[in-house]
DNA sequence: CGTATTGTTGAACGGCCGGTCAATTACTAT
DNA sequence: ATAGTAATTGACCGGCCGTTCAACAATACG
């Protein structure tokens, strides 16, 4: 048997332009988040995603461009689904402001996201750009989403009048503090809540907070 | 005029063994704040607090050790005042809710500190003890002051009965959150509203989601 | 004033990592 | 087949930074 090398007829490795970009940036992905923009190597990466360091070089040229291809994908893409979500549905608004946050929760506790989201935010110093991808995605279309439907509730008359620019940034900011406060507590509390319990505590004060008393 | 060096009669250096310490962490907070554990670097730290590269290994061992000492000098410290402003506190707990977020959040937007807790909790991958600080310092402590105010509202009837533990994880996260978003937002945002004007609101959607309807 | 003590220095070491580039190898068109 | 092309490799360079350590100089003490 035959097994320190496989004699195989395979080449011993292969030109795939098309994939070898999403190949890198979701390696990518999970060596910062895992690691932090300082700390992951491109070595890492190339590892990760099969290829050579050279390689992820040839495709993003430097470090920090690949981190920034990485956050863009991990973030912008997504949101669209949000933004779908909104101009499809019929009912109250007080659902719809539960669903959308839901749906947010959702996606800003999906595997690797909060780390990358703490790395983004930290490293903004460095790269300023990071930092704008990561306060564009999750805050300000976030935010702009949740105003639409604070406007609505307002206008109809299920939610009580209020300045609905401010109220939507602290409930896009208080739902992404909540999503950190979990994700580091569970690491090193280990009487915490899940996750869920604190996101339907937090959905019954918002409503709550907003609807006519 | 003898420009160059200063023929001061002043030893070129002096021994204080007793503020080296001090001074170091000092320069150590700002610099971990502004570049992150990773970038920052020794030499940055020695040159800012007037000492040499020697002489921050010696009294802190690694780098690791000097962002953990830092961490917990920024941190632990200010929260017995905290605790102290609860013991004195007299009047109803509805004025208490608000003066105790109040102060907190005059802690957390103090010069220096969103970066650190930023960079404390991103290099939680690496440096375990670090986030732990961090987690306990504007985490653990901060709910359980709030909680004991939510019990002693709720039991006084002036707040609506509620699980009282996981509103006061909300209330914690969601006042951390606001503050990252706010640092952020400062920096790219020029449209965003002040600080204290998303803490006023806050405040209010707060005591809205609280009290007896 | 001389000696011991120790806070402080700064040069040097060694490892690590990002970026470069010429060589290599898988494809492709003719 | 065969030559052309471009995707991929991997060794290498240069710089940076954490850490060490032997020498040095400012105090403390007798």
């Amino acid at each position: 048997m035959p097994s320190v090398t496989e004699p195989s007829d395979l080449p011993r490795w292969q030109r795939r332009p098309g994939e070898r970009r999403r190949e890198i940036l979701n390696a990518a992905v999970a060596v910062f988040g895992e690691m932090g923009f300082a700390s992951a190597t491109l070595a890492e990466v190339a590892l990760r995603s099969g290829v050579s360091a050279g390689t992820v070089a040839h495709y993003f040229g430097s470090k920090a461009e690949l981190f920034e291809a990485a956050l863009s994908d991990h973030f912008l893409e997504p949101m669209l689904e949000s933004e779908r979500l909104l101009a499809e549905h019929r009912g109250s608004f007080r659902e719809l402001l539960q669903t959308l946050l839901r749906h947010q929760w959702a996606r800003l506790t999906s595997p690797g996201t909060p780390d990358l989201v703490m790395v983004g935010l930290a490293k903004t110093q460095d790269v300023p750009d990071a930092g704008r991808t990561v306060c564009r995605a999750i805050g300000e279309r976030s935010r702009q989403l949740l105003r639409a439907v604070l406007d609505g509730g307002v206008k109809s008359g299920e939610f009580r009048p209020m300045n609905t620019e401010l109220t939507a940034r602290v409930l896009s900011a208080g739902l992404a503090g909540l999503m950190m406060a979990c994700h580091r507590n569970a690491a090193f509390d280990r009487a915490a809540p899940t996750g869920d319990a604190i996101l339907e505590q937090h959905l019954e004060l918002i409503d709550h907070a907003v609807r006519t008393s």
